[in-house]
DNA sequence: CCTACCGATCGGTAGG
DNA sequence: CCTACCGATCGGTAGG
């Protein structure tokens, strides 16, 4: 019978649910346990019984985004031309959820101080955004894709800071700014096929 | 007898350094207002002798943000290429005072939300950014300056986003980060003349 | 500008 | 999972 976990394993993922919810609104240090809870339908002590600290909690949430894309990679895209048309759709699909872009900006940005506990996370997370975004702009270049004098290193670097740029950006005036359309004009801009 | 005024008016600019520093360790809300008081050598009752609110000692962070804004701009340098070059080295400027990078990377990230008391100066601080981006852009072109393709208006947005972008990116991994280079790189793929 | 205080809220623990 | 509690901290006020 795994009854018992299987309803401890929900409960848990309600409880991130949750979390996700309250970071996009308050952040993670401006977030309080006990908001959590009452979210999740529980006293914020029935909480710490799932997760033992404010910091095990932040860890989950950071884990479980891990797993959605390790999933997505599943679809397992070739560098390339293709993989920029797949940024582009996650992007659409990104607009279309504002929350996840509201947690992640944030996040980041509470997350430069060395002692957040969500530092190495994200230095784990741009360095893997910036080697998969270099092997692409590296095949490109093979292929005769890439416009002549674009280094593939520096539009790595250039195109994940575009990418987290627009999204403060948009988030600050969703009305005046068009992510999509700038990220594709962006990219389109480093290529000499069109993207389509 | 100005005397009294003036020491109020260096102890209001006392709090306002103070203030700096710690938004930059913990953001706005994450800050409190007897942490500021205490590195500014008062208790927090003190303070809000001279701010009555938190919001208030945050809105007189943003002005002098703007005072020294306008200040610069006081150089009065004209759109077009030597505006990027003064751009450049505003940058370096800010790759030597990490702390001001920092504040306004976590404050633009907090003043997302339509809520947050500082949410109207960064619409306002991003359109200001633009239109200045979009009047240097648009005299590149008429000087035949701007690469075929290069949309004036386009590259106004996404020139503002790599900024944004680059900073978190350098916040997080100083040491993997060229921001400068980095910018300086992106700006001269946008151009037809050596940036120098 | 300070002392002294307020009510509210925080993360976490005890003990069941 | 809850009730009940802890010490710490918060923004703000009173009253001088």
């Amino acid at each position: 019978m795994t009854g018992g976990y299987l309803k401890g394993r929900m409960r848990r993922e309600d409880i991130i649910t949750a979390a996700i919810e309250v970071y996009r609104e308050a952040g993670y240090n401006g977030s309080s346990l006990r908001e959590v809870a009452k979210r999740a339908g529980i006293t914020h002590a029935g909480l710490l019984y799932y997760f033992p600290t404010k910091e095990a909690l932040l860890a989950a949430v950071l884990e479980r985004r891990d797993a959605e894309d390790t999933e997505r990679e599943k679809l397992d895209i070739a560098p390339g031309i293709d993989l920029l048309r797949h940024l582009i759709a996650l992007a659409e699909y990104n607009v279309a959820h504002r929350g996840i872009v509201e947690v992640y900006a944030r996040l980041a940005a509470e997350a430069v101080a060395p002692g957040h506990p969500a530092h190495e996370y994200f230095i784990r997370h741009y360095r893997i955004a910036r080697e998969s975004a270099l092997a692409t702009f590296r095949t490109l270049a093979a292929n005769g894709e890439l416009r002549p004098g674009v280094d593939p290193e520096a539009a790595a670097v250039a195109f994940i800071a575009m990418e987290d740029g627009l999204q403060v950006q948009w988030l600050t005036t969703p009305d005046e700014i068009d992510l999509v359309g700038s990220l594709r004009f962006y990219l389109q801009s480093l290529l000499t096929v069109p993207l389509g």
